[in-house]
Parts: C-alpha cells; sequence; structure tokens
DNA sequence: TCACTCTTCTGGAATGAATCAAGTTTTCAG
DNA sequence: CTGAAAACTTGATTCATTCCAGAAGAGTGA
C-alpha cells in the first residue's frame, strides 16, 4: 500500500521519506482534515514527527499536485488527496463536516465566466454551503439565518 | 451619502455608530480589501478607532447581510459591500487582485449539485483562478505551473 | 557498498491574524 | 432627560503558520 504513495512521490521528483509516506496514508484514510488533525494521526504511527515537518510535507504535496488544500471561509486550511478528478465540496455552516461533490453541469462550463476582466483563468472552485443532515434534523424548529443565495 | 449607510444600518436594526459608518464607507470605495486596509481606511478619517472596534464591525456587519466575508484560499479575509446580487470572484494567483464576476451560467444551476449527499443548500459559491492582465504580462515566457484545471 | 551532497526533518522561537476580557463610553427607547 | 443595553477602548492572549539553525536522512556517483 506504501508502494503506491512511493511511486507517487518518485513520478514527482520527490525524496521518498517516512513523514510523507505517513501523510499520504493519513488524507487517504481521512479526506478533509486540518493540519493539526494530519499531525495527530500521523504521530499516531510515528510519534516523533515534528510539526514542522508536517507543514512542509503539505506544502510540498500541494505543489507537487499529489494533495489539495480547501480552505472554506472562516475556516482553517483543510487537505485531500483525491485530486485530478475535477469535484468541488458541500460544506455544513453549523458543524463544518465537508463532502465531496462532483460537479453539477456537464463539460466545463464553469471556466466561462461571464465576463474574465482580461484574466487567464485555470481553475474554477465551487463551494456549496448548507446544512449537513444531521445539523438538519438537529434543528427542524428553526433557520436562524434564514439566507438564500443561489450562486 | 452617509445617510444611505445609516438607512441601513437602521434596517438591520443596529445601531449608527461612527465606527459602523466609516467601515461602510471605506467598503463602497474599496472592495475586497482585508481587514488591516480597513483599519488603515477607516483611521484616515477617524484615527482613534480600535482595531478591535473594526473586527467587531465587520463581523456585525457580515452577520447582518450588510458585507460579505470573502476568503480565497491561502490568503487574509477580505470584505465587500456588494452583496445579495449572485456576484462571484476571480482572483489572481501571483498578485492576488480580486475582480466581480457575474454568474456565467443562467438563472440558478449552481445550486443544483450532482449529488448534495442530504445536505440542504443555500449557497453556491465559485471563486475563479487565474492570473490578472498585468500578471500576464509580467511573465509572458515561463508558466512555473502550468495547471489546468476546470471546475 | 561507501562516501558526498543536497534535501528534509527536528526543536525552538517568532510572526501575525483574530479573539478574549474588563472597564468605559455611546446610542437610543421610554 | 435618564437608564439599560450595545458598542468601543485598551491590553493581553490564543492559535495557525512560518522562520531559523543545526542534525539527520535520501539519493547519486564511484
Amino acid at each position: 500500500m506504501t508502494a503506491d504513495f512511493e511511486a507517487q512521490l518518485r513520478a514527482v521528483s520527490l525524496r521518498v521519506t517516512r513523514p510523507r509516506l505517513a501523510v499520504l496514508a493519513a488524507l487517504r484514510d481521512h479526506p478533509h482534515v486540518d493540519t493539526d488533525t494530519v499531525i495527530r494521526l500521523v504521530r499516531a504511527d510515528h510519534p516523533t514527527v515534528s510539526h514542522q515537518a508536517i507543514y512542509d510535507v503539505l506544502r510540498a504535496l500541494t505543489d507537487a499536485g499529489l494533495v489539495r488544500r480547501i480552505q472554506p471561509t472562516g475556516a482553517v486550511a483543510r487537505y485531500e488527496s483525491r485530486v485530478g478528478d475535477n469535484h468541488h465540496h458541500v460544506v455544513c455552516r453549523s458543524c463544518g463536516v465537508i463532502a465531496d461533490v462532483d460537479c453539477a453541469v456537464g463539460s466545463a462550463p464553469c471556466l466561462t465566466a461571464s465576463d474574465d476582466h482580461g484574466f487567464v483563468l485555470d481553475e474554477a472552485e465551487v463551494v456549496y454551503w448548507g446544512a449537513c443532515p444531521d445539523c438538519t434534523t438537529a434543528r427542524t424548529t428553526s433557520d436562524p439565518q434564514g439566507r438564500k443565495e443561489a450562486h
């Protein structure tokens, strides 16, 4: 199983180290976790890994394209290892859980902004906000904000 | 001109104070600024306003729906006063400038995720990533990352 | 297999955005 | 005009993230 990760690292000419393999394994088993959780997960197997190493590894893997960094407004950075398959995220406003969502519309219309202001676009990122099933049933009576804003 | 802001505040039953009027004026004149810039802008007219007041005001206005908080991955929080008109943003990867973009597709398809996992969605937020005109011309030779990922 | 070199990791300190807390001032309803 | 709640000031604190210097480890060529 770690052989896959080793191959991934070598494919982007990154050195194969214990912390890097551990981070990749942690992200495979726990998608959408924040840095602190990654540190805890990695230390479960390798107690001596420094927090700085995790930050370095996450940055290196992100730069190499092996993991993706996501950061919904008002939350700390989270990482996931599912990359390159054009998917988006649903975020629960009350508990913060994140779930994957495949693109709603067909091929790649999201790259077509109505007016790109001369920007050269290379990616369109979509975040759906709402309430997860648990939080929805937990407060059936009131909707404190009651906002309803489409795209 | 401040009369408008006063009316806006009263409409959401917030008390009318100098710091709040100043923040609203600053955001009207400078969209997409971060908290620190808001502080500087406000202090240009009202030097005694504390940074804590700005944070409180921005939170109050955001909760009330008068301003919107945006936070592209890897950047500090920014605020804008244009709300309720369903628009998105283009962010330059190299210099960080933000521009407004009206929704690409028709009415409100973005609220329709392919699989909502039981979430009750209330908003879809889109961030377009790319290079602004200035940064595009500045580095015509190389594209260091070369990533190309559609939605 | 054995160094040699460059990358990566460790440990600790520092930065900076954002929040918390206590006390004072201001707004606004009555 | 007066009182109570909301908002603001000052100052300290938290927390995620980054910086730094030295030690350890990975990979290359002999």
